[in-house]
RNA sequence: GCCGCGUUGGUCAAUCGGUUAAGACGCCUCCCUUUCACGGAGGAAUGAGGGGUUCGACUCCCCUACGCGGUACCA
């Protein structure tokens, strides 16, 4: 298996569960998985995007076996790498000899004037095709004496693979079944540029081939291309050479239509990427779903479900409860529009299903972020597991924790006020002497000796609930009180009343 | 325009000719809880349209509509 991305941005969702398929087909079939890069466009070419990639795959826990950062049999693993070896171009020349491609020697504005020429109403987008390079300049059009000069001048040229109009191309796609194709629809692709360097079309086929890949997965905006793709192998190495194809379905805009893209993130307010992205051309920054607040586990779940299902219902899964249970004939046909809503549900699911410990650190690194000291470890953790239940993103942890380690900036007075009175400050003031007097409790002893004493002072709990969750959190939230007042310690717990009965005594 | 791929509730989706058409997210109601959650019990909500095939179609075939993708010396 490969992945194989062009390094030109951020790792978007729908190439994270690209390489989640493969990882996961690999992985259930004993096959090893690769990542190549897929650099040449070098116009398109952005620095830190290969690391970032690879820092990606590594967050979401799906390593490749071999790629520009591992070494391996099957490199090198950089396109640009393998153009310098001279790889695509022995193919190139080869198809030309064997008739099945041509030098075209057109320049950027012949090929956009004849596009402006040809374009009609019914022909939006003419195509280099059999009939329109008969009006090109190329080896199939001039004279033979003609292209040995212009080569022998050394004019600037690219190789075309030459379609012949109604041939029946067809392959059986492991998602779709058969799928067939007329090469009429199908253009002369470039398959070497001008640079030297291959298109996408004939890397893909040559590096598969080379690598020795046996499945080759990608999104379902390549099937147009594929026939290309099929002829190059029966051209080059043979169909029967040829990797399984799949092409996965797209992973569309949650409002509207289309595929999702970086803009839609921004403009619905969630992430698209895998990792915070800056593009160092622009500067201009993304979010990712790490800096988000999710886990990777989470992640890597809801992105296998997007798109997939065991049919059981099941939609938790472990990456390796995945890798004993996928299997590409449950994949969808159609593309799944993302939701954000559902995806919070996963990571919550997964925050409330792990221990505490296994996100402690990066909880911390967020508690540090915001100025709130962290406790030892183990006080730490228990803090986390208690408060979990409301956390469906990390940074919640924020908010909803932070109390216990930092006495609350505010204190919601109004909340307590309309209803305070004497009697209630004279129970607190009794109740502060109680806890003072007696051992560390545990909660529901606690909770039992606050009732009973408000049954003395003959009022009623509930009214007395609220000012305690107050005093101590600040507002109307957090966990049960007294589990609240356990957790903070007898002498943290005075304070706080104290504090807020002064308070509103002032 | 042409080519290809799709189409089950708002969303993700099960069903592989016979079901009261699962389940999940979200939404609503109730219970638990003198906070907010979690949890529990319910509820509303689905086969794009039209033809066939068949004793019987969500399921198979055809047409239409709609959506998406492609139509670059980008991947």
């Amino acid at each position: 298996m490969r992945f194989a991305p062009s390094p030109t941005g951020g790792l978007h969702l729908g190439g994270v569960r690209t390489v989640l398929y493969n990882y996961l087909f690999a992985r259930r079939h004993g096959g090893d998985f690769i990542l190549r890069i897929e650099d040449t466009d070098q116009g398109r070419y952005v620095p830190g995007a290969e690391e970032y990639i690879i820092d990606s795959l590594k967050w979401c826990g799906l390593e490749p076996d071999e790629g520009p950062h591992k070494s391996g049999p099957h490199g090198p693993y950089r396109q640009s790498e393998r153009k310098a070896l001279g790889l695509y171009e022995k193919y190139a020349r080869q198809l030309i000899e064997q008739g099945h491609a041509y030098y075209a020697f057109d320049t950027p504005e012949e090929l956009e004037s004849m596009r402006e020429k040809h374009k009609t109403a019914e022909n939006p987008s003419p195509q280099y095709n059999h009939t329109l390079r008969r009006k090109m300049r190329n080896s199939l059009s001039l004279d033979p004496a003609e292209t040995q000069r212009l080569l022998a001048e050394g004019t600037p040229y690219v190789i075309r693979i030459r379609l012949d109009p109604d041939q029946d191309v067809h392959f059986t796609d492991m998602i779709r079944g058969e799928v067939h194709f007329s090469t009429t629809g199908v253009d002369d692709k470039v398959l070497l540029k001008a640079d030297g360097m291959p298109t996408y079309h004939l890397a893909v086929v040559v590096d598969d081939h080379l690598m020795e890949i046996t499945h080759a997965f990608r999104g379902e905006e390549w099937l147009p291309s594929a026939p290309v793709h099929i002829l190059l192998w029966r051209y080059l190495f043979g169909e029967g050479k040829m990797p399984q194809w799949a092409h996965l379905p797209l992973i569309l805009k949650p409002d509207g239509h289309g595929k999702l893209s970086k803009r839609d993130g921004d403009r619905l307010g969630f992430p698209v990427f895998a990792m915070n992205w800056t593009d160092p051309r622009t500067a201009e920054p993304a979010t990712g779903f790490r800096e988000t607040g999710f886990l990777p586990q989470a992640f890597v779940n809801l992105l296998a479900v997007l798109g997939w299902n065991d049919g059981t219902g099941q939609e938790l899964f472990t990456l390796q409860e995945l890798v004993e249970k996928f299997s590409m004939d449950r994949v969808h046909k159609g593309g799944a529009k993302f939701d954000f809503e559902k995806a919070k549900w996963f990571n919550h699911e997964w925050i409330k299903k792990l221990p505490a410990a296994d996100y402690a650190d990066r909880v911390a690194s967020l508690f540090e972020a915001a100025g709130i000291p962290v406790p030892p470890a183990g006080r730490f953790e228990q803090v986390l597991d208690l408060v979990k239940d409301r956390c469906a993103l990390l940074p919640e942890f924020v908010p909803q924790a932070g109390f216990f380690f930092q006495a609350p900036a505010t204190i919601d007075l109004d909340a307590v006020r309309p209803k305070w009175n004497d009697a209630k400050a004279l129970f607190f003031a009794e109740y502060i002497r109680q806890l003072e007097l007696n051992p560390e409790l545990d909660p529901p002893a606690l909770e039992a000796q606050f009732k009973e004493m408000a049954a003395a002072a003959a009022i009623k709990p509930g009214e007395l609930l609220m000012p305690l969750r107050i005093m101590l959190v600040g507002g109307k939230f957090g966990p049960h009180v007294f589990d609240i007042a356990v957790l903070l310690g007898r002498e943290e717990t005075i304070r706080r009343i104290r504090h807020t009965l002064a308070l509103l005594k002032g």
